[in-house]
DNA sequence: GATATTTGACCGGA
DNA sequence: TCCGGTCAAATATC
């Protein structure tokens, strides 16, 4: 008995010192990053920065992939991700309807932390299959708010939800909130906050707490209009039912043409489906700059 | 008829 | 108490 719990303090330490290891790395290779950036006119600046993205990401992948692995439920290590209950389980207590409960509407938990990331756009495409569920006139914002989930949320307990919102400032801007993750399983569809071609608009990159969102969120909008080229087309306006990316005329294309190495595709097959049970930063801006990802997971 | 959207009601959290 | 998020009946669309 005590030589199990010795050993599994064993791995536990082990675990933690890798976790560590993968971390500085991460953090020097951000650090080699931030100066390259700093001085653009490196003559082998992009590559640079990519293969360093690509070290940073690499590191994360590790940390998550030892964080979420079995071997990781170490006490020490454990770490209760909200998200990674049984689908039943979704912050929605309320089930569809027994008699007693018909009358009770708005009655049901919610979501207090989740993977929460803020994205502007001038579209609404997303290529995921968005049910919309709500609307709300929002204080102070001459535009309604607009509630979706995603589609599958019955078939498969997929617990991602999004709310978007037009800008005040800039009508044909959309803001989408994302919050949780697709756990809903479409091989056909990409998730959006793929981090590439970050050669130029770093300064897009912003931290947003979950509680500071509101007043971040008006700073990553200004700061992409300054981004912005000028004449940049919109699409229409308009809240649709459902996005099905197979009917889009062109793919993702902040997907499908990236620069990244191609181990990054697997960098992100790898993360795309891990709950990340650490406050992390997912940031992206999309490379024609007409979209921004910034946001929190919790 | 099945599925999606709209909209008012209701509840939780600040 | 107010505001925002969600539910579910009613309505619209396919």
């Amino acid at each position: 008995m005590t030589s199990l719990i010795s050993s599994q303090n064993n791995v536990s330490l082990e675990s933690n010192s890798i976790l560590v290891s993968e971390l500085l790395q991460g953090r020097d290779s951000a650090s080699q990053l931030k100066l390259l950036l700093q001085n653009p006119s490196s003559p082998d600046g992009p590559h640079s920065a990519q293969h360093l993205l690509a070290k940073i990401l690499r590191s994360f992948t590790q940390t998550i992939s030892l964080l979420t692995s079995p071997q990781a439920a170490a006490p020490n290590l454990a770490i209760s991700a909200e998200n990674g209950s049984p689908a039943g389980a979704s912050g929605e207590s309320r089930k569809k309807s027994s008699p007693a409960t018909k009358d009770r509407r708005g009655c049901y938990k919610r979501r207090k932390t989740a993977h929460t990331w803020t994205h502007v756009s001038n579209t609404l495409d997303d290529n995921h299959a968005w049910r919309k569920y709500g609307q709300k006139h929002i204080l102070n914002s001459e535009y309604p708010r607009s509630y979706f989930r995603c589609t599958r949320k019955n078939e498969q307990g997929c617990k991602a939800i999004k709310q978007v919102q037009q800008i005040q400032e800039n009508p044909e801007r959309f803001q989408t909130t994302y919050i949780g993750t697709h756990t809903c399983k479409d091989m056909n569809l990409k998730p959006p906050e793929v981090v590439k071609d970050f050669a130029g608009n770093w300064e897009s990159y912003i931290n947003v707490s979950e509680s500071e969102s509101k007043v971040q969120n008006d700073e990553v909008m200004m700061m992409h209009d300054n981004l912005m080229t000028s004449g940049s087309s919109s699409s229409t306006p308009s809240i649709k039912q459902e996005y099905h990316p197979k009917e889009l005329d062109t793919p993702l294309s902040g997907v499908t043409d990236n620069n990244l190495d191609p181990c990054d595709d697997d960098l992100w097959s790898d993360l795309k489906d891990i709950e990340l049970p650490q406050p992390s930063i997912m940031l992206s801006n999309n490379h024609n700059a007409d979209d921004i990802y910034c946001g929190v997971f919790m």
